[in-house]
DNA sequence: AATATAATACGAAATAATTCGTAATTAACT
DNA sequence: AGTTAATTACGAATTATTTCGTATTATATT
């Protein structure tokens, strides 16, 4: 399983998350979506993207005049990846201590505190 | 509530760890517990070191030759404070999202079970 | 075909973070 | 007091990241 470390920056992630949540898509429209949270210039995000196609987070196609770019990692599993490198860091590896910390700062809905009872429903008759 | 927006990068919170765990220290404790995990030269963390302090994340005691660090952000609210900036970042705002997939990876046992459990009755019946 | 428009390419500047060499200082020990 | 050992101070070099100006290219419009 041939599997690269990847380090994303902030602002990659930013672009990755864009592009998860949308699909493949122009340097224009991630642009723009950036732009709804904060200010960046056109060349930036355009920079941003076209390094990340060189560190192969992203691929592109440029068969028309608009590139279009695309995700090639994948969420879940860069989600993960990032999340374990976060709970090492700021948690000194502590999950548990970092969950207990999540739960009690968002005070979850019913809807979602079944949805995690369920989850550990699951975990416990495996 | 005088609150300063703090934002330690990755070695500042190496740091904090350390004097978090261990309570007050010298540079070259710190600088040998890091060297645990990776190597790092003694003026380098001196230099974070002395550079927090200006940041205002460490404050020092001189008396002594040997000056001794202390962290002045308290443990739980930075941890919070990195926790929410990271779900954003990474997993666009949604905890659940992140609690999930951390217990999802992190298979906990079932004492850790029974303590989520304990909390999540703790929130449901308030 | 000429012009306007929108996109990409390139490279450099600005900023942030990390690292470390060297000098100066302090204390400890003959 | 003189020597050694450990520490801090300072400043610069290195590396990573972000930002953007300007030039170039491609497409669309007239």
């Amino acid at each position: 399983m041939a599997n690269k470390k990847i380090k994303p920056t902030e602002s990659e992630i930013e672009v990755l998350n864009i592009l998860w949540e949308h699909g493949p898509q122009s340097v224009r429209f991630v642009n723009d979506k950036l732009n709804e949270q904060r200010e960046v210039g056109y060349t930036t995000s355009l920079k941003i993207m076209q390094l990340m196609v060189e560190k192969e987070l992203l691929s592109r196609n440029t068969s028309s005049r608009t590139h279009i770019y695309k995700a090639i990692v994948n969420e879940q599993k860069t989600q993960g990846q990032l999340l374990k490198k976060f709970v090492d860091t700021a948690f000194r590896g502590s999950s548990m201590k970092m969950v207990m910390q999540a739960l009690g700062n968002h005070k979850p809905s019913q809807e979602e505190l079944d949805e995690i009872k369920e989850l550990i429903k699951n975990i416990e008759n495996k």
